[in-house]
DNA sequence: CCCATTGCCGAAACCGGTTTCGGAACAAAT
DNA sequence: ATTTGTTCCGAAACCGGTTTCGGCAATGGG
């Protein structure tokens, strides 16, 4: 009993004359002979401090190696200087191999206005809320970043209610601008590559050009398909429910998916995916048929993984610049949060075709490629 | 003037407007008429309040949904209650698909506690430099989490000089346990994984077997080959120095090192890779000799990624649990800060073996796979 | 019954910043 | 010479917590 508790100890004699060495704002206004709200204001810009003690301040700050402590300010201003980003772990696919690098575009251009990044992890969407909860509760961070934005994204209708400021990677309503009409938000133009991928095919050749979609879900997976069917319409092709396959969320689904399109009576003799990982299951399912991947069938990805470039043959991808990404959302917020409008606030960037051997012209037209699967 | 002098309205009662909503502690020492020091000392576990009034007012917290500032606690005692971690990002192979597990776990282990996880990234061992002292200057945590340590490590030689907890995912020195004396550290025995591979394919019938390395910067490369050798000397084979290759920190570097294997007079019929990145490096060099993966050429790799279950034949590999990794490493580190001695917070866990089809009984003598190799 | 403990709590100082308010010093206007 | 503004800075309150210190009441010992 009473184990863990806090026992007061009399005579505790401090050793620390400083302890930690840090150099305070009252070291500073001391070492300046001038009041500690004088050096305060003057670092912080404000306009009743003559220019030339602002400098002095400013220099002697330097000299010292004065930094303020942000949770020192915070508690006045409340604000603590960081972004927080929340990641979800129950996707089926938990290997994210971009991570590391929308990390550290978020991180440095955070750091670069002096700002840090928080991050959490939630394994639901309900877990989401309280964790996001958690964190505003305790004022971890002044606003958040949110990766994988949902059709109706339960994040933004909680963040908007508690007033917290936040920018979607991605958009949400299928980009129709409801919701979002007073958010911020940076995007790559899937529905740009998806379009370009068609075309790309119908110049190639193609006539016949499956699609395999991912998780309705998310939003992107909309902009996606849209994008191909107005590829479609571009090329003046007859758009075919048929070839049009949805949900393809892992490779393994990809391959499914794969497999139904190829055993259609007319099968596609070429397949765009909207995801790397539907695209490299892909392969197998092509494979197991006696077909070859880039001749028989052409198979366009999106995403860029690194695997993508070491599967044989190597798929051809829109490479998504995720670092960039990472970059550009945790300056956006930053810039919102310190007071900047969030309608202005809005990116739409493209994604950047890598050709490899994946895709090439037919080898057989749909027909014959359904003689072919057929005799095996 | 005196436009800020807030005139006392009658009904004010205690269920004041109060902007941003937050109940603090002033709230729920009124709320509870007793002193706000009280209340703290309480919900801090001091020994000089009674049990019955601890009760009354962690109850009452709880109803009201009272939660501490972080901050506002840290600028009082020092600590912002987070830990951090500095991501190195100049590695060769930036795409680390196990980071979100890691995160997961890490983050869930401190949320437990009623921590958080506040992350950066840094660009190169100088840059690793600056960021730590940030993040130290400005109190952004309490401790860190050094992931790939290396044989000596700037990282700790700064935390320690500055006094600042840490706790190394790996161990430094080769383990000869020096430097580290009283570090904290959580480890995988990647040596253990190396000796048992040596085992499995002795027993599986091999005679001469091969060992590609890691980059030797990096402490865990020291202790695997150690491991390969132990495991050579268990099962009483001769040490051949041409057999170890180090260094290789990608694919391609595997495939080279593998090549340089393959064209001895007396080639191993199985190869032990550091990392499953060099062991799928392999691939390509061992068919490009014509040769097939678990039958002419076992290959047994280290790590675990995801892609190793996609290759053709799957690797077989000793897999390693990140996520327990970052659960357990966050763990240890904040009961470290909580002030429990860092040479007892030390775990070593093992790799778990995942029997694939990359390695098998040796089709060919090393010398028939030497004169295989040859005519090709 | 008195005195010394002990248990328990309130008042106030404190942490490192920000922000409000008032006033001194000086210049310009009347 | 007085009034009126400006410019610029210091004193003090404030943010939301923690910690120190002292004191009151109840208890126990002699």
């Amino acid at each position: 009993m009473n184990t863990n508790r806090i026992t007061l100890v009399k005579g505790q004699v401090s050793s620390s004359p400083k302890i930690g060495g840090r150099v305070t704002i009252n070291d500073l206004a001391s070492h300046l002979c001038m009041s500690k709200s004088t050096v305060s204001r003057a670092l912080n810009g404000y306009s009743d401090i003559s220019e030339s003690t602002r400098k002095r301040v400013e220099r002697t700050a330097q000299k010292l190696g004065y930094r303020p402590l942000s949770h020192a300010q915070a508690i006045r201003t409340g604000r603590v200087r960081a972004i927080a980003l929340v990641l979800q772990n129950d996707e089926p696919d938990k290997h994210n191999p971009f991570l590391q690098e929308f990390l550290a575009g978020a991180c440095e251009a955070a750091s670069d206005f002096g700002w840090t990044v928080t991050i959490s992890t939630a394994k639901s969407d309900q877990d989401m809320d309280t964790v996001l909860t958690r964190l505003i509760e305790e004022r971890k961070a002044d606003g958040f970043i949110l990766p994988r934005t949902k059709v109706t994204d339960p994040r933004v209708r909680l963040l908007r209610r508690l007033g917290v400021p936040y920018i979607m990677f991605g958009r949400t309503d299928h980009g129709q601008k409801k919701i979002e009409k007073d958010a911020s938000w940076f995007d790559i133009s899937g529905e740009t590559a998806m379009q370009n991928a068609v075309v790309r095919l119908v110049s190639l050749g193609h006539q016949r050009i499956g699609y395999v979609g991912s998780d309705p879900e998310f939003n992107y997976s909309h902009l996606r398909r849209e994008g191909f069917t107005q590829g479609l319409h571009a090329t003046k092709l007859q758009p075919d429910p048929d070839l049009l396959r949805e949900g393809a969320r892992t490779r393994d689904e990809g391959t499914t998916e794969t497999r139904v399109l190829l055993q259609l009576d007319q099968p596609p003799t070429a397949i765009v995916y909207a995801t790397d990982m539907a695209a490299l299951g892909a392969y197998k399912a092509i494979t197991e048929l006696g077909l070859t991947v880039g001749k028989d069938v052409s198979v366009i990805g999106y995403d860029g993984v690194p695997e993508s470039q070491y599967v044989r043959p190597a798929l051809t991808t829109y490479d998504v610049d995720t670092r960039m990404a990472g970059e550009r959302l945790a300056s956006l917020l930053v810039r919102q949060i310190r007071g900047e409008p969030a309608d202005q606030l809005r990116e739409l960037q493209e994604a950047q075709l890598v050709e490899r051997d994946s895709d090439g012209p037919p080898a057989l037209s749909s027909t014959e490629l359904a003689e072919k699967i057929q005799k095996q």
